[in-house]
RNA sequence: GCGCCCGUAGCUCAACGGGAUAGAGCAUCGGCCUUCUAAGCCGAAGGUUGCAGGUUCGAGCCCUGCCGGGCGCGCCA
């Protein structure tokens, strides 16, 4: 409809430029349609009066009425107004305003879905937390929102790819498989100093008792040969804690030998990212594809990628190393891309998989990340740009952490500290709907306080539960008709739609034609937050509705009418909370 | 020091590619259950949108400078 309201405006400015009354030239500014802000200002605003009067050499208000005359006529249109400093507001015919209720009782579960992607591939990335630990609240945000905003897309009309970039190869692996070793070892009976800087999780010592009861004591080494003559660890004793730990991997190494140690490695990574993925599911995340960082290694698309940007001149040693030219394409400084020992960088990688993805075919590749990368964007874009991607490809969500409270105190995050609440700690609290809900309600950009105690001993004050009560109440509103022995006629219902001319029942009726905006908003702001919003607005104007109007009457055109407009109402509640991976109960 | 993000009602947050009178929830106060679920509804009160300039028909939104908070600024990931 929105776009029918733009068409007529088009053509209305095509008329009068041919009419020589505005002037031809492409670069004026670009008009906009949108949702009058009041229902007293109509059904749609256009601003092109005010946006054109400067070129025009007009008054705002003198154009508007110009290109009020040159509007074709539409069915659809009752009127056009000319109000405020210049607005057109465009007022739709009453049948024009109930084919939302119709479309959305003829289309169900595919209401509100358009082709606007035109089946365009967008490949999404978000998670990606290092597989050395469970996901903890942190990830939680960006689980929601990259799911929300995946699942927008996709109903936009854009065909989308969930991906989940896994960091399984470099040192951080390697201390994870000596943090179980040693809690292995631990398990085993062996008493040993844990290092500092190792996976002191208590996560690590479960995955280690399983390993020792599923493949028994075979890696099990005296703990005094495997301490002795390293370096000292303390930083009081002139230690580093890094380093010591280093030492300590290169010794587990050369003890285990290279089979033993391979096989922690991938007992330790297919423990945790099985919990990471456990976790995601039951927080109804799902991926496509979980892209292994190990495998851009060995596939050689890494030093494909090097070898790259250094044929395309973008490269010089120094220091021993091998940088990327990074300043000259926007970034801060230069980057490494292979360090002094021969070994590449994160970066390196990083740099080979977004190449990767741009390669597989998609138009569109978005990150999400946590805001404490942000730093990283510019690089990453220099790099696409040196090998030649338009870097407007590649767009980077940053998600701002939410900031844990309990008891009035913040919580730390650390992972290596292993102390932090848990995203599962986080479900089975709060519960899965909830704390979805609540993450994707907020821009991402915003800093948001999560105050533990608040969310769960007043969990029924969370807004998810104000739109699923909506939805609940609307299925209770049918169970009450069956039980009295009532039937509903929605061939009825949708044919008496003019019955409904209640105030509260118009601001349904609106309601429910906006939501293909909205979803087509969202999918083009890349906001899903906006659809939370949208549907916390829907579920109130319900909520007003079913207060100040009975449903089930005598009269049966207008019953099923109104029927008509809550099964709109429901299917749309539903169609939302579907996309943002919320439960639309039937009762509560 | 430099860069990015944020600053809106007592608190937590909205405000739809600059639009008309800045809106919700919580908390506070006052009402509404013999009728479809009170996890609800109605009403009241609550604001110099951090501060100061600027851009224009119009600024919470854009620009500049301050103030305050968060996060970055590794041959870590």
């Amino acid at each position: 409809m929105k776009r029918h309201v733009a068409s007529l405006l088009a053509q209305a400015l095509d008329a009068l430029r041919e009419a020589g009354e505005l002037p031809a030239e492409a670069a004026l500014p670009e008009i906009q349609v949108e949702r009058a802000r009041d229902r007293a200002y109509g059904d749609y605003a256009a601003n092109a009066a005010m946006v054109l009067a400067k070129a025009a050499r007009r008054k705002p208000r003198e154009l508007a009425e110009a290109i009020r005359d040159r509007l074709p006529a539409s069915e659809a249109i009752a009127q056009v107004e000319i109000a405020g400093p210049g607005f057109l507001n465009f007022t739709l015919a009453p049948h024009a305003r109930h084919e939302a209720v119709r479309a959305a009782l003829r289309e169900g579960g595919a209401y509100g879905r358009s082709d606007r992607g035109a089946g365009r591939p967008v490949h999404i990335e978000f998670v990606s937390a290092n597989p050395t630990g469970p996901l903890h609240v942190g990830h939680g945000r960006g689980a929601a929102f990259g799911d929300a905003l995946a699942s927008v897309l996709e109903a936009a009309g854009y065909a989308v790819h969930r991906e989940y970039y896994v960091n399984d190869a470099g040192r951080q692996m390697d201390i994870l498989a000596v943090s179980l070793w040693l809690r292995y070892l631990e398990a085993a009976g062996e008493r040993l100093p844990f290092p500092a800087k190792g996976y002191r999780g208590e996560y690590i010592a479960v995955h280690a008792r399983e390993l020792l009861e599923a493949e028994g004591r075979r890696y099990v080494h005296p703990a005094g040969e495997l301490f002795a003559d390293l370096p000292p660890e303390a930083e009081a004793e002139g230690g580093d804690p890094e380093a010591y730990l280093d030492a300590l991997v290169a010794r587990a190494r050369a003890v285990l030998g290279e089979t033993a140690h391979r096989r922690l490695l991938d007992f330790a990574l297919e423990a945790i990212l099985g919990d990471i993925r456990a976790d995601l599911d039951a927080f109804g995340v799902t991926y496509h594809r979980y892209f292994s960082e190990r495998q851009l290694v060995d596939s050689g698309r890494i030093e494909a990628a090097v070898e790259r940007l250094g044929a395309a001149g973008h490269t010089y040693e120094a220091d021993g190393a091998l940088w990327f030219r990074a300043s000259a394409f926007g970034d801060d400084k230069d980057r490494v891309l292979r360090r002094d020992n021969g070994l590449t960088t994160y970066f390196a990688a990083d740099v080979a998989y977004h190449l990767e993805k741009l390669e597989r075919g998609y138009e569109t590749v978005i990150d999400v990340w946590g805001a404490d990368h942000h730093g990283y964007v510019p690089r990453v874009k220099a790099a696409l740009q040196a090998l030649g991607a338009e870097a407007e490809r590649l767009d980077v969500r940053l998600v701002q952490f939410a900031i844990l409270y309990r008891g009035g105190e913040r919580l730390s995050m650390s992972t290596r500290s292993g102390e932090f609440v848990t995203l599962r700690e986080l479900r089975e609290e709060v519960g899965k709907d909830a704390a979805r809900f609540f993450y994707v309600l907020r821009r991402p950009e915003q800093h948001m306080d999560f105050d533990l105690d608040l969310a769960k001993s007043e969990s029924a004050d969370n807004p998810v539960y104000y739109c699923q009560y909506a939805h609940a109440r609307i299925c209770s509103v049918f169970e009450q008709l069956a039980g009295r022995g009532l039937h509903y006629d929605r061939e009825r219902g949708a044919a008496a739609l003019e019955r409904l001319d209640a105030e509260h029942e118009q601001i349904v009726l609106d309601l429910i034609g906006r939501y293909p905006e909205v979803i087509e908003d969202a999918a083009a702001a890349r906001e899903p937050h906006q659809l939370a919003q949208y549907l916390r607005e829907l579920a109130a104007a319900f909520h007003t509705y079913y207060n100040a109007v009975p449903f089930i009457i005598e009269d049966e055109a207008l019953r099923d009418a109104r029927l008509a407009l809550i099964e709109a109402t429901r299917q749309v509640l539903a169609n939302g909370l579907g996309l943002l991976g919320v439960e639309a109960p039937e009762s509560m």
